[in-house]
DNA sequence: TGGGGCGTTTGATCCACGTCAACCCGCTTG
DNA sequence: CAAGCGGGTTGACGTGGATCAAACGCCCCA
């Protein structure tokens, strides 16, 4: 099979085909009828994939075009000049990264593979021009990047409000429903990212998280071996986001 | 001149114009040919007033427009049961407000007025069908939305990675960038929010946002009365960011 | 013209989280 | 099998910003 100019080297030329995709009720797709899922395959050039640790772009890349991803899953981040790293989010399977780059047609964080991974990629152009013809494309794709807005500000309320342990329940809370809308256990799973990445997304250092997993396993909320989380006592997570403290 | 039944009582009947609009270059219309924006003359409803204190829309309010600023100001929120409060934005004339409703068309946040304002109002679904037929207008919408994923970005850096006097210097330097674009002065400018509303913007309280304005002014980086700013040295202020602290 | 209230400033004290440091564990590699 | 290392945990201590409190100034309005 033929790979395409713009796809670069680590890039598959498997062709991707929405409609015969399992993550359609979590991706682009949402919502749209299977005629225009049909569509999709068209638009949709290839697969890349990215192993752990590599970037699938950085700041300053030029934007070409987003990406869906299909296994794996990634962070984003942006550095600050001395060092300092902010993560704006960690992306699973079926969700949409690159959006930032629309702005100013080049990405203006990085995107990095927490473990192997698989994308979907989907040329903007392309994009834009198919969801001039179908209304439910445009349609899904606004609130996909609505939705984005939505979160961050999630997160802005809990950067900006919220105390170190409030921030790693809403955390684990979150991840725990990505999780189990992906089929997974809702109590039991696999954390791909580090202390540190963790801590850096929720404004926190790698010691106040993990002894914020500590606390909350003498509480008896959670059971923590290393990256594996259980989660014993999801009510007394959410109770601490609603919460007076000493209740 | 008839009211339309979608607008509220609140709102003027008066048509508007982009075309005619003096702030095409910092709103919707920006980089679109005259052509074009003609097309949106028939987009864009209505206007609305909003006097100072007054909401726009509300968490839960159905979404059905999104809005530009016309003139005055609004600050975007969301409030946490207990009463906390992250403010999420603020906006000035020619950007745009209500993008988080896309995503499950009811508001998630609420918008109000910092001072008597006016609003443009734009039916989203006539701006998806118009942005279906002009290739500029969809283009630009999509800037419009990533461009507001770009700023929640940074804030989330600020937030989670960046010190009181930091943020501050980057919440002035940011202020005086806008009013530049606007035509104003860079250096003399009056802010319409108070010091808890700026506090809860860059996650700290009104009495350290207090503090360091004071602190700037004694460093001779900006002088302050009341919500009147002057900024003295723009070139320190910058360098608080890009800083070692005690350079 | 005077009073009341909101927004702001400033000081004194407190505490949640950061910093620094030691140590542990599981994996990799020679 | 040892050595090295990246990631994680835990403890002791320091500090930036929160909290509590008092007073001030501007503005609105009677």
């Amino acid at each position: 099979m033929p790979q395409r100019a713009v796809v670069p080297i680590t890039a598959e030329g498997l062709k991707t085909a929405c409609s015969q995709c399992n993550l359609q009720e979590l991706c682009l797709p949402f919502g749209m009828s299977d005629g225009d899922i049909d569509q999709l395959d068209g638009l949709v050039g290839a697969r890349r994939k990215v192993k752990r640790h590599q970037h699938l772009y950085r700041v300053g890349d030029t934007f070409e075009a987003i990406f869906a991803v299909r296994t794996g899953s990634f962070k984003t981040d942006v550095l600050l000049e001395d060092g300092r790293e902010q993560v704006t989010g960690f992306q699973m399977s079926g969700e949409i990264i690159g959006l930032d780059g629309i702005s100013t047609d080049a990405h203006t964080c990085n995107a990095v593979a927490l473990e192997d991974s698989d994308v979907c990629i989907i040329p903007f152009a392309n994009l834009e021009t198919l969801s001039r013809e179908v209304e439910s494309l445009q349609h899904q794709f606004h609130k996909v990047m609505s939705r984005e807005i939505v979160r961050v500000h999630g997160v802005m309320m809990l950067l900006g409000s919220m105390r170190a342990e409030e921030r790693l329940a809403a955390f684990l809370i979150n991840m725990s429903q990505r999780f189990t809308a992906r089929g997974f256990s809702a109590a039991e799973f696999h954390l791909r990212m580090t202390r540190e990445e963790i801590g850096s997304y929720l404004g926190l250092k790698l010691e106040t998280v993990s002894r914020a997993f500590s606390r909350f396993q003498e509480n008896g909320l959670i059971k923590v071996q290393q990256k594996h989380i259980r989660i014993v006592n999801i009510g007394g997570l959410k109770a601490l986001l609603s919460h007076l403290p000493s209740v």
